[in-house]
DNA sequence: TGTACATCAGTGAACGCGCGTTCACTGATGTAC
DNA sequence: TGTACATCAGTGAACGCGCGTTCACTGATGTAC
């Protein structure tokens, strides 16, 4: 990978410097693995050109550095919702659409890392409470919508579960079995919101 | 595991009695572990208490020991769709239902064996042709309630990815994120048969 | 009926590998006096 | 201004482990003569 720099130690006040040069090549590997069980904190190590002790100044075990580059990485996804949220101001339906959209890009730009944050062993061994955020931040988004007249009045939390569902099962799916006949995902995830969410766009 | 057996031989001609055992502890110790990258020879070996090396008298090596359990497994959940579909003669819209209620009860019952099946990397590194055969099985029960006025005409193979699509994503969901509220099964599933197929139940 | 031999089912030791983790260390940089 | 010392960032060798795979083998069972 990077095999120029990491000669020179990093000067006195410095030394998180690495800490970040891990944990993203934590993330970038893992997205080219994805699954965390592969991730091996030597090969993090050799990638940022370090010797596989250093890794622990920052990080008590492997799990630990694990659990980081996933957080890094959901919180990445999180921002990436808002931000294509905040576009479409005052429009509630448009918000949702653009959203959900945006998120969907993003995993299909990132296939591995879509699947350690949904698939991978990471949960069970490790529960991984900050997704929460990310169902919460819909479910606002749906009752939003519902509120505005742009979807029918229903339990937007179910209405939300079920629309997760069926988008992290497409996008999954086109990830696991890419050579399926897919239609296009906009088209897709279009039918998701009219006919789940009962959104009119 | 079963501790006991495995201290005389076969008999002469009953040597793939060894390949069954040895397949069958692949599939439980696969469901266990829901990752097809985590399952060893050596632990396969251990659990039918043979030695390492008498695994490669029936595979020549863990790639195709892997894929023999996934493909026992998928040919199973195929004949549980097949068994329950049978049981409702001449009625399209149960049929489906059935079908589909019941792939997802296996689902449940056996987690880490759907994991495999649909999210490992056994896809990616040696391809699973057998799966187009669930793929076509949900599709003509599909197409089958079209024909009968069950549900409204429309391509067959969209709606049925569609419904694949939001099925899978829910049950993949329930066994990756346990600790939401999910609501149950059935009625989550008939919402989708309803809501995305038009079925009239 | 006896015996040599082929076949079959399975074994045990050994290989080299990458892994997570531990331990005692090194060498540069700042700080107290 | 000089020097002893603490701190900081990072290293290298070593550990024991389980892994996939190879190799030459063993011992029981059937078969040909």
């Amino acid at each position: 990978m990077d095999t120029k720099g990491r000669r020179k130690q990093n000067t006195r006040g410095q030394g998180d410097r690495l800490r970040e040069e891990i944990v993203a090549a934590g993330v970038r590997m893992l997205d080219e693995l994805g699954d965390d069980q592969a991730l091996s904190l030597r090969a993090v190590a050799r990638a940022v050109s370090v010797a596989a002790t250093s890794v622990y100044l920052y990080f008590p075990d492997r799990d630990a550095l694990v659990l980081a580059a996933t957080q890094r990485c959901h919180e990445e996804l999180v921002a990436v919702g808002d931000a294509a949220e905040a576009a479409h101001d005052r429009q509630p339906a448009a918000q949702l659409r653009a959203r959900i959209l945006a998120q969907a890009q993003w995993a299909q730009t990132h296939p591995g890392l879509y699947k350690v944050l949904h698939e991978s062993g990471v949960h069970r061994r490790l529960g991984m409470p900050f997704k929460e955020v990310m169902v919460e931040r819909t479910r606002s988004a749906v009752q939003r919508c519902m509120d505005a007249g742009a979807a029918p009045h229903d339990d937007a939390l179910t209405v939300t579960i079920d629309l997760r569902t069926a988008v992290n099962g497409m996008l999954a799916q086109r990830i696991n079995e890419p050579d399926l006949p897919w239609p296009p995902l906009a088209e897709q995830l279009d039918r998701f919101l009219t006919k789940l969410v009962g959104l009119r766009l």
